[in-house]
DNA sequence: TGTACATCAGTGAACGCGCGTTCACTGATGTAC
DNA sequence: TGTACATCAGTGAACGCGCGTTCACTGATGTAC
């Protein structure tokens, strides 16, 4: 028995650990460069060791995903809860949310849509990825003064328009086309007051 | 000499046959899984010949950008041209121009902005990707009757808000979100008309 | 409270994969004289 | 028109890389009795 303890054998908490050293791996390499090993190096165990918690690679992107999804929905929510349900500002309020969780969180946020294009085997990854559109149709609705998207025909494409804009400014931003990423964010929400404020 | 030529040695145009080649494969399988040697294999030739021609991967990559922006420009031109300048119809055809390349080209037009996301040396790709908000604010500008951005303040943004949204429901189409991207199509394109055509 | 034992969560070596790039080479082309 | 020679555009072998996954193993934990 040493005074100071050595390093465990067992990690205590892998499964958090490795969930936490996966997105700052995204963080600093992007998803290009993501792989499990260097998610298993960063957490400071070895390359075999992530299998009994994930299973395997995309386990291990799948839960990221579906967390990430999560924040993204508490993002949005924080923002439209600073306007009123119904107003323009309160639509302004979501596309920003979505646009500041995409631009901060880079890599995660690409990570979250290419699983989705990957048409994963996971229904709950799947799932996950609804909530930015349930997000965008409460605002829209709100707006019409709609209880849902079955009243009127037009409201379902406006959702679907406010998100694709919201979407594609973040992911033009992110190809560098607005000037640097983390530079870009005022002048775009700048755009959304203009645009979806009038 | 035999009566049926054998495979000559040289190629002809083998610089072309490349790049066909790398677009079918950005067909077949995606932007995730291009490779310079599956490109090679698909044109029949070793996979040490595209160096002659592209020196590198990245060359080749960026030469096959660099066209599909162009076709990506003629695409929308030819929408555009289908309405008067000046009308919501003229900016609704351009969105749709983009839309289309995008989602018949899925794995060209993201080997397009992922090429401006790692922010290449290559100077004339950066340029090339410029073409989407020129004609974008073409469109606009005609619809404000303004002969360039610095006239209207507001107008700038509205040509970001624009090509954002036709990005974006490119993007989030590609990545599943509304269906089969090629059902999609016809649904954006309702989308379009509704939002921007008024 | 102790002990036996099942289960769990790690290790590290190994396998096989496809990749981009380099290199010495060779066959073909075309140009100077 | 013929010939010498430089240049060009291919080949195929080789290198080294990092990856995901599998496997037998071992150390640690916790539970049944």
């Amino acid at each position: 028995m040493s005074a100071v303890a050595a390093k465990p054998y067992h990690h205590g908490d892998l499964r958090q650990a490795l969930l936490a050293a996966a997105e700052a791996e995204l963080m600093e390499k992007g998803v290009a460069g993501f792989s499990l090993r260097a998610c298993a190096r960063r957490a400071g165990v070895s390359h075999a060791a992530p299998a009994h918690h994930f299973g395997n690679a995309e386990g291990l992107m799948a839960e990221l995903a579906i967390d990430a999804f999560g924040r993204l929905a508490t993002a949005m929510r924080a923002e439209m809860q600073l306007a009123d349900p119904g107003t323009r500002g309160h639509m302004v309020a979501m596309a920003r949310g979505y646009l500041r969780f995409a631009l901060r969180n880079t890599g995660l946020f690409q990570l979250m849509f290419r699983l989705q294009e990957a048409n994963t085997t996971d229904e709950r990854v799947r799932e996950a990825g609804q909530v930015a559109f349930a997000l965008a149709a409460e605002a829209v609705q709100a707006f019409h003064g709609v209880p849902d998207l079955s009243v009127d025909p037009e409201v379902a494409p406006r959702v679907v328009g406010l998100w694709g804009m919201a979407h594609g400014l973040a992911d033009l931003a992110i190809a560098n086309q607005f000037g640097p990423p983390d530079e870009a964010l005022d002048n775009l929400e700048a755009v959304l007051d203009l645009i979806i404020g009038q």
